[in-house]
DNA sequence: TGACAATGTGACCACATGGTCGTATAATCA
DNA sequence: TGATTATACGACCATGTGGTCACATTGTCA
């Protein structure tokens, strides 16, 4: 956590830091981010830098957070109609609100893009430090749940199944920012809904052909 | 590509710095990778590497190059029978041997790993160079031909379909090298067999309960 | 106004990086 | 043997890193 200082300041500063930060860590991974660059970028002298935060360390885990809760957020409120929906639909809105999320906010999925490929293992277990997992975990609980409901085959592989549609939904994220990346977000509503939809076709009804 | 000087070398030699080279670039992004310590591992004093390599990208290159070439020959043979066979067997032999390429291979698979989260825009394009996304092409090229065989359903989205795959390929295989990680690759060939037939059977037959 | 604490600041530190270059050594050929 | 060429070698360079610290500036309260 940044120190006292750090939150006195005003509030234009403070947001200053928070997006030189936000954008370098978004560029490079945790050991090629440059403080020294940040600090250019945000017009701080090193000096002062250090006594907002205590370390590169410190600076890190504070701007993954923000993205986190950002996302969180954002998720939230899909989240909690959840009930009312079948699995189909829960996967839908889950895929949907991701791409209108890094349409969003691209600074914060570049973010989460950068973290995904993290190498250096003490910041990302100092950003992870608890309640991993939690997607994951997620994800079975939705499945587990469709199963007693009747909604899907009982033969299905539940992990095998969270597994694909965990790697699909990072699958189109990353594929919508390269295809609509940062230049151009005019995309529409209607093509992202049928990409997903195509994709959770397969998943549900299979790709193999009906015999009528 | 390296000098000549660096072919001249004992065979001993050679291998000692590809090998300190393939850890050094498995463990850490092209820019993270340290000469220094690649020198130090095979024992080659800074100004010998020097006269091997024009560059640190030089032996990027050559390095990956050598990974890509060995899991080209891996791949050679079951692509060659690729035609007698249906779909569903075709992407079956596509997981399974690489799975079994990560086992055989374990450090040429962590390159391609590291290779797949590079940031370093010069050092990805010098590897690419040309021939890129055959990958791609391929599965759309598998697809389509079975959709022509009737083997798969028209209406199924052949990019969508295309994507699915590849992203649940790299994601078998990034699941493997979690769960028996480096430490033990006594994991027996069932298991991964009816892991891979696990998600094969989602993607062909759908995960919504059978009305019979 | 004066005293004291909180902040601002940039020169500086030790260290590591990719890369160079002059020289020492070994190999080759006459 | 002596001369010439290829290779081995490591001290050295400029640059960049995360982090420190003595000192200047500002704010606060009496």
């Amino acid at each position: 956590m940044p120190q006292e200082t750090f939150f006195n300041l005003p509030a234009d500063k403070r947001n200053l830091i928070i997006t030189a930060a936000t954008q370098e860590f978004s560029k490079a991974s945790y050991n090629i981010a440059s403080i020294n660059q940040i600090c250019k970028t945000s017009n701080i002298p090193k000096g002062s830098f250090y006594q907002y935060f205590t370390d590169k360390l410190d600076l890190y885990v504070y701007i993954m957070n923000i993205a986190i809760e950002e996302k969180v957020n954002f998720f939230s409120s899909a989240i909690a109609e959840f009930h009312t929906l079948t699995l189909l639909d829960q996967f839908r809105l889950l895929f949907i609100k991701g791409v209108e999320f890094a349409k969003k906010h691209p600074q914060y999925a570049a973010l989460g893009e950068q973290f995904s490929k993290e190498n250096d293992e003490t910041a990302k277990s100092a950003v992870i430090k608890e309640g991993e997992k939690q997607s994951e975990s997620l994800f079975i609980q939705m499945i587990e749940n469709a199963k007693t409901k009747g909604e899907i085959d009982n033969m299905v592989d539940t992990l095998a199944l969270s597994l694909l549609l965990q790697s699909l939904n990072s699958t189109v994220n990353r594929y919508m920012l390269d295809k609509f990346g940062s230049a151009n977000y005019e995309y529409n509503q209607e093509d992202v809904n049928n990409f997903v939809d195509s994709l959770l076709s397969i998943v549900f009804h299979g790709i193999k052909k009906r015999v009528d």
